[in-house]
DNA sequence: TGTACATCAGTGAACGCGCGTTCACTGATGTAC
DNA sequence: TGTACATCAGTGAACGCGCGTTCACTGATGTAC
């Protein structure tokens, strides 16, 4: 049965929003069509009239978690305060919620070219936003930029890990505390 | 047709190695079975004589891989050596031989607990391993132990990061360039 | 050493299943008069 | 403002496909005599 503009509208991002957690949680490929649809309270058949493909849909999610995740980080956190809530364990939990470039590390290669695009363009939002909270200090420019991929590596490595290894909770938590005291102490943010 | 016990032997073997090689390069999922079988050319309805499912397989495979490397890192290459060979270039298109850590990333947490313990216990290894080349340093146990883990939590960053940024050429290669060389000034290794 | 036969590694057809995608249909929306 | 009808978002059955897994069969191996 045909709908308002405005409530197909509200479905449309209800979908996107839906894959964008589910995604994160279970993988692009750990989550079928059905599922998603399900989750946004539609039937599997109406999908084909929002988006033209899974794929397609996998773009729109990956951009929108980004934007969500860059969106949540704004000009009053710190670095030092954003890599307290990153590098932690509420967020080693909270995968469905948390940061696309962990959540699709090993996922992103074999998607469809635009998904990679939308990842690509991602890492380099929040490479940028480092970078720039580090030329508060006063080093020179590739020095910060260097110190800004690194941190970002440190960062999504230690997410990554710290969820691989979440059955032995000690190891789990611990590469998260060393980690963010090391940067701290290193890095001095 | 039957087989002696030395070629059965050694048809297991191929059998893990060619897995541990697709997984590698195409994730669990996407590989199939008959995949693996015919890249160790044998049929797929032998599989299930050598293994129980495809997730033993997965364990397998993963042992294999960390031990692979692991192994590879002998006691004359020093952690400066180590760092310079995977932090590169060269690792990050080796995919299929490169790092099970990096390579498995996102979706370890997704297989069978079995092929999960694997991969935990190649993390410790490599961090094990990290720590015991930082005690020729002369900083104390936890502060190695926390060096270590960031260092492993670099490493395996910069690589996914390098990979998910791989059709954007400069930005790929800076990632793991940059990254090394804040290793070298910040941790002087 | 030579023969007879039980063993069992490997073969390939077949299975049930869930996937991404398509499509004829439904009925509320929203427009033309 | 009220009526008639074209539009089109959503439904649910159906599709072809590849997957993991099973199984009856084959024929070389290797053992018993």
């Amino acid at each position: 049965m045909k709908v308002s503009k405005e409530q197909a509208a509200e479905h449309h991002q209800s979908i996107i929003e839906a894959a964008a957690q589910s995604f994160r949680e279970n993988g692009f490929d750990g989550v079928s069509v059905s599922d998603i649809m399900r989750k946004a309270r539609l039937t599997h058949g109406a999908f084909y009239g929002h988006f033209g493909s899974k794929s397609a849909l996998a773009a729109a999610a990956c951009r929108f978690a980004f934007d969500e995740r860059l969106g949540g980080w704004t000009n009053d956190v710190s670095l030092s305060d954003y890599l307290d809530r990153y590098v932690s364990v509420l967020h080693r939990d909270k995968r469905g919620r948390g940061c696309p470039m962990a959540a699709f590390a090993s996922d992103i290669s074999r998607q469809h070219k635009t998904v990679q695009k939308e990842y690509e363009a991602g890492v380099s939002r929040y490479r940028e936003r480092i970078a720039s909270w580090l030329s508060k200090t006063g080093s020179n420019k590739a020095a910060r930029d260097a110190d800004a991929s690194t941190i970002l590596a440190t960062m999504v490595g230690s997410i990554v890990l710290a969820r691989s290894t979440f059955s032995n909770g000690p190891l789990s938590a611990r590469i998260l505390t060393e980690t963010r005291s090391v940067i701290a102490s290193r890095f001095g943010v």
